[in-house]
DNA sequence: TTGAAAGCGCTAACAG
DNA sequence: CTGTTAGCGCTTTCAA
């Protein structure tokens, strides 16, 4: 079997005590025995086993991501960020996936105890501001992405709404007129704040609101975003622009008016969001919306560090907002 | 604090043992006592400390999957599926990134402890043979994706010859005769065997073997393939098709196609490789070898289900050869 | 059928 | 500065 610290400590001859003061870097050892330890632990070659470790210590050295679909190249992009950011902490992420259901979204929250993981980084897709209050899940939570507001939960994102008036001002300034917006959800947090920019920017602009240029999208594929544009496309007038709550809608939404024998951005521009690498490499390549997913899953992994270290003296939720840019190409040019 | 099992037992009236067989379905207690315990750890919400299990059990119920990022959409989806089938063998997943460096890929053989994981699903980019030979994990391996002809050690993967003279061979049949190869690679076992099978459709085919036309790609992401087509555009005799290691060299060779103002598939047929969602949606929609990603994953499950639970009697690797099938879209479509 | 008790590998009092 | 020892929560002999 694997070598035990209590090897290690009987091959240097000292207490099973001065070995563990080693491997964990206590600085007031004998410089002779931490020699004689440091020897016998090369020569072993041991590591130490978390399982034991976490045991004793009463923390597991786990956090979770809660994502909807780790195949959804936004998050998949997150999950590599954040795993990254994590081990920078000593942190082990386990990811856990929902598929985007409410229910399984609930089943982490109540399933995932303190046992398994010390915190969860979390983002909802489908969770009711109810749910956070009926269940515990007894650690930390950090949200991002989605935003419920009457939700009293750290939370760290981009200012959705300003970065939704910023894609739909950018299409303004480009001069289009009848702009449509593809990717409503009843219930999804995040979807309603980017509708409050479109809106906004709209208003802004003195344009009329028509509601028949707002889809709604249930999930956010490729798939979604090509059935909603051909559902604009087949309207009496259809749309010069459209604004796209994601990059998977917006390249789904390219499809649609590719096959429809339209040009982008001649005919409709198209503004997408997350700025996937997958959008920069499309056909036209695709304006979108970029957060800062470097700096989201920093941020996210340190206040899992705080939450976890400190005490629990008067929890106030923070809400951390994160920069982002909208990173303008092909799909958006003006026509001159 | 959580509750724990001594305290089922207390509120249960019963010993910690009565309790602990109840929890793991132990057949012989008495219905009494059952109902008390069952009772208790209803009342209680009791979740049982995983570690400590494992750590009395002698396993950890981690399984790693080394990939080279979950960034790179193929690996997003494996990923996830990896994630789905282990969850269903009560596997918990734990996922490892090694950014395609041979030196990451070496710590995770040596550090993967057999304290931390059960056993380990790694998909490896960079190793080279030796480094299987010299590293002892310590826990069962099973690779995924590559293959590293004298490494004896578990494989689950498509036949990558024949995959890859299954997508030549296609180009040759709708009339292609100067087909380009984009991703060779001098240590890749994947990228080697993908190059046989080229050649081998070439030669079925009684077309000539032109060096030029095979190009290197150091990583496999879609700036690669943008580059190496740059470079087969600006030959003297540009290719009429290019087979690409992956979809993502595909994507970027699309896109240095149109840069220059060509059409695909009039003027280039393009081939890619491991059928992501983003080939199916890109423009014009990219015809990809499609491996069985879900078999992949089961299949690598189920065998490390295997080499855990059995005994070490007498290690015979295997070798299993998951389905594969040719996806055609507009990117070959034949000329007429 | 169940209880008592040992111990998985480790850390942290507490003495010394 | 270092050794002894008591558990972390759980499973598992071993008796009863």
């Amino acid at each position: 079997m694997a070598v035990t610290l209590r090897d290690v400590a009987r091959l240097a001859g000292v207490s099973i005590k001065t070995a563990s003061n080693v491997v964990n870097g206590y600085e007031f050892v004998k410089p002779e025995n931490r020699r004689r330890v440091e020897e016998a632990l090369a020569a072993t070659g041991y590591r130490p086993n978390i399982g034991a470790r976490n045991l004793r210590r009463g923390r597991t050295g786990f956090i979770a991501l809660v994502v909807p679909e780790l195949g959804i190249p936004y998050f998949g992009e997150l999950a590599s960020l954040v795993i990254t950011a994590g081990r920078e902490q000593g942190w082990n992420v386990l990811i856990e996936q929902t598929m985007a259901t409410r229910e399984a979204e609930r089943a982490v929250l109540t399933a995932l105890g303190p046992h398994m993981i010390d915190a969860a980084v979390i983002s909802p897709e489908a969770l009711h501001a109810e749910d956070f209050a009926e269940l515990d899940p007894g650690v930390p939570l950090v949200m991002i992405g989605e935003h419920s507001v009457d939700v009293r939960i750290d939370h760290v994102a981009i200012d959705n709404v300003l970065a939704a008036r910023t894609a739909v001002g950018h299409l303004v300034a480009i001069g289009r007129r009848r702009i449509a917006a593809i990717g409503a959800h009843p219930h999804r947090g995040t979807a309603a704040l980017r509708l409050a920019g479109y809106h906004e920017a709209l208003a802004a602009a003195g344009l009329p609101q028509r509601p028949e240029l707002v889809r709604e999208a249930l999930r956010y594929h490729r798939q979604n975003g090509a059935e909603a544009m051909a559902q604009l496309l087949a309207l009496p007038e259809p749309p010069d622009a459209v604004f796209c709550f994601n990059d998977l809608l917006a390249v789904g939404a390219l499809r649609s008016i590719a096959e429809r024998g339209l040009r982008v951005p001649e005919d409709i521009a198209v503004v997408g969001f997350d700025n996937t690498e997958e959008g920069a490499y499309s056909r036209p390549s695709l304006t979108s919306v970029a957060p800062d997913k470097l700096a989201i899953a920093r941020t996210a992994v340190d206040l899992v560090r705080r939450r976890t270290g400190g005490t629990d003296a008067e929890f106030v939720p923070e809400e951390i907002q994160t920069p982002f840019t909208l990173e303008i190409r092909e799909s958006s040019l003006p026509r001159f």
